[in-house]
RNA sequence: GGGGGGAUACCAGAGCGGUCAAAUGGGGCAGACUGUAAAUCUGUUGGCGAAGCCUUCGGAGGUUCGAAUCCUCCUCCCCCCA
């Protein structure tokens, strides 16, 4: 892997760039649109290629294990033979379901025993048997296995907690140095710093984290309920203490207003089930604001979607008319809604990478977190 | 012609003397969603308001301390037999 940083803002930490792995190129900042279960929900593959132009899209260790199952997608030749996406591929270690499936698993110091959400099924994911599944699912980037600590979590808890992730990053760093890909593509590995909300502890975590030299690192463990300035006093502080030469990843980040917040910080990489969730739900995110399309307002207004966008719905299909597929409950509007939000989420981080280019990103990113957070 | 069953809020439909401004669905309106157990979930839905008050259960009368609930008549709808 290999990680060229192209310009670095003058009245920000921000940074653009490009990542290369052996699936593709990847530019920086990133935003990666979540494929949970190898399929990004209600988009298909040619529109996040062609319309999306999304570069690198997640998995996950945990759904997919379960379903298809690992003989499958050994058998197919690794996820991106399997779903067609031929392009970078990272996947989550299942330590975030470690966090939202908290009622069915139980922690140990060898790993979380989860009683599948699926049929109830007993299994055990330890940070050698998580290396070995994203080996077998064949991700460009793999992530270590940890525990996504709840907020609020009181000091202690979250101490032993990020230790625990410590130990078993130990043990991922392990696994993956004894194994090699099936497919013959290089796969990076990345650590995530935990540690909750205290700042002594995230400071540790970083320090702990950046100690491996690892090809990325990521951050953890954030909006996950907390108050949004205390994600990003965190985001600061683990950033100002990981590598600047290699690529930061705020897992599970965020809103378009906290996309651009944390590129000022310095983060490279984002993903978030917001665009998909939201957008399937009526929610849809534009330069102008957010607008929720099952509101009777956009009944009678048939001006297009966006007309500055240059996404074929965004053009060709007017407000009045998208909601009255939500209204309906037509999969169509969630497909619309999806697609909107993946194109705008990406338009987003390329024009910061615009701006970064350009010099003027802090003045830019200020105007522009004021306009996607307005109400439409 | 004879016999029977009904009419409840936007719709469907419970309730069958007080705890009923009236269950439950649907529809409407609004909100939530941040490494996806989510094409999901929540709130609200007579009027004005803080408690509270006012007008509602086809229509008109009546019984009762009290009626959506009981009685009488009227209007309309459905079913069965001829």
């Amino acid at each position: 892997m290999k990680f060229i940083i192209s310009n670095t803002d003058s009245k920000s930490n921000a940074r653009c760039g490009e990542l290369h792995v052996d699936s593709g190129v990847i530019h920086t900042p990133i935003f990666m649109p979540v494929g949970t279960v190898g399929s990004v929900k209600g988009v298909h593959f040619r529109e996040l290629r062609e319309d999306i132009k999304a570069e690198i899209i997640l998995g996950n260790t945990y759904h997919l294990y379960l379903r298809p199952g690992m003989e499958v997608i050994q058998q197919a030749g690794g996820l991106h033979q399997f779903n067609g996406w031929t392009k970078p591929i990272l996947t989550d270690s299942g330590g975030f379901q470690v966090f939202s499936l908290n009622h069915r698993r139980k922690i140990t110091e060898n790993g979380v025993k989860f009683s599948s959400h699926i049929d109830g099924s007993v299994h055990e994911f330890t940070p050698e048997n998580v290396i070995d599944i994203q080996r077998i699912i064949g991700s460009d980037i793999m992530m270590a296995f940890d525990e996504c600590t709840p907020y609020p979590a009181t000091e202690e808890y979250a101490q032993t907690s990020m230790q625990r992730t410590h130990r078993w990053l130990a043990r991922c760093y392990n696994q993956w140095q004894e194994t090699i890909p099936l497919y013959g593509k290089y796969q990076s590995l990345f650590p995530i710093i935990q540690g909750s909300t205290y700042p002594h502890l995230r400071r540790q975590s970083a320090e702990f984290v950046a100690s491996f030299d690892f090809d990325g690192n990521a951050i953890g463990g954030v909006s996950v309920g907390e108050p949004t300035e205390l994600m990003y006093e965190i985001t600061e502080l683990c950033c100002n203490i990981l590598p600047k030469d290699k690529p930061r990843y705020l897992m599970g980040v965020g809103t378009p207003a906290n996309i651009l917040e944390c590129i000022g910080m310095g983060i490279d990489m984002f993903d978030c089930v917001m665009p998909t969730r939201n957008g399937r739900n009526a929610v849809l995110f534009t330069r102008n604001g957010i607008m929720n399309m099952r509101n009777e307002k956009w009944k009678h207004d048939f001006s297009p979607i966006d007309e500055e966008s240059n996404l074929y719905v965004d053009r060709e299909h007017s407000k009045a008319y998208l909601r009255h597929l939500f209204i309906n409950g037509e999969m169509l509007g969630s497909m619309i809604g999806s697609l909107h939000n993946l194109h705008f989420y990406l338009w987003l981080v390329k024009e910061a990478r615009k701006h970064i280019e350009e010099g003027d990103f802090a003045s830019w990113k200020n105007e522009m977190v004021k306009k996607v957070s307005t109400r439409l």
